[in-house]
DNA sequence: TGTTAATTGATAATGATTATCAATATCAAT
DNA sequence: ATTGATATTGATAATCATTATCAATTAACA
């Protein structure tokens, strides 16, 4: 029986707030709820108007901030689209990568490759580069959307 | 003798430009000679403020209205950064990616590999999805800022 | 249950981008 | 070169996203 991966996020998520000594408050508890069960890319817009739908008086402010506050812990991260404007989705633990239908937006991980790093950090040295990051998305189209 | 780059390229833009039946103004003039000879990502305003050292009366308006213009024609492309914001660079012929420098902005391209093509849509199929398009930066510290 | 400091929501302020529109300038035809 | 049709411009207003401010609230702990 699968286990919820969301809900078992959302615990961890708990935890790391509390050993950070930040309190866990109605208002990040929403904003991590929609967070660890979406599956696409959410501005923080769409996540303050989910929020609504469950919940009232959650100020959009508080959902920047609970933004701002879950990426200094790497639980989320940045997705930038081709056409422009960000959205937030959770954080992939170990070396992952997000691939993203261009139609609905869907999102789906898959894993890194070893021989990619070491291809990156040599194209970074012949240029004389310290290599420290690399930002990889993959855009397609989804089973549903095709 | 080496030739200027950033002025062959300015050539082709104008060239571009032409053959797509869009007049060669002051303003596009402008913004694609700061482009076309940029070697860091540039916002739009970065792209206003260097335009008013050289000429006057250029407005911001022109500027975005020109990006959107070289981005439609693919002489262009997004770039964007860890921390959110975006800028534009000049686009790459061929498969190149950027490599950035996360203390100077400054960058440099380097080639795509047909193998990580390969890889990505393999990936991409194994979870139903078509790939199109990949998104793919490096970050890194640049010879000089080491 | 009371205390204290972190956190919140409402709102003002800021900053970036887009829309509007009359004035201007490009380019082709003469 | 001049002219005319129309794409383009700059200034500004409007919109939208994000950040700053601050009094009121509340989570966490004794």
């Amino acid at each position: 029986m699968s286990q919820d991966t969301g809900q078992q996020r959302l615990r961890i998520w708990k935890r790391i707030l509390r050993e950070h000594d930040l309190r866990l408050t109605p208002a990040r508890k929403a904003v991590m709820e929609i967070l660890t069960g979406c599956d696409r890319p959410l501005t923080a817009q769409e996540i303050h108007d989910r929020a609504r739908d469950h919940r009232h008086s959650l100020g959009i402010a508080s959902v920047y901030r609970t933004l701002d506050t879950l990426s200094d812990l790497d639980l989320i991260q940045r997705i930038h689209h081709l056409q422009g404007c960000e959205a937030y989705g959770p954080a992939l633990t170990g070396h992952k990568h997000f691939l993203i239908c261009t139609e609905c937006e869907r999102m789906v991980a898959f894993p890194g490759w070893d021989e990619l790093d070491d291809y990156f950090k040599a194209e970074g040295e012949k240029r004389g580069y310290q290599v420290k990051d690399h930002w990889l998305q993959l855009f397609g189209v989804c089973p549903e959307c095709q």
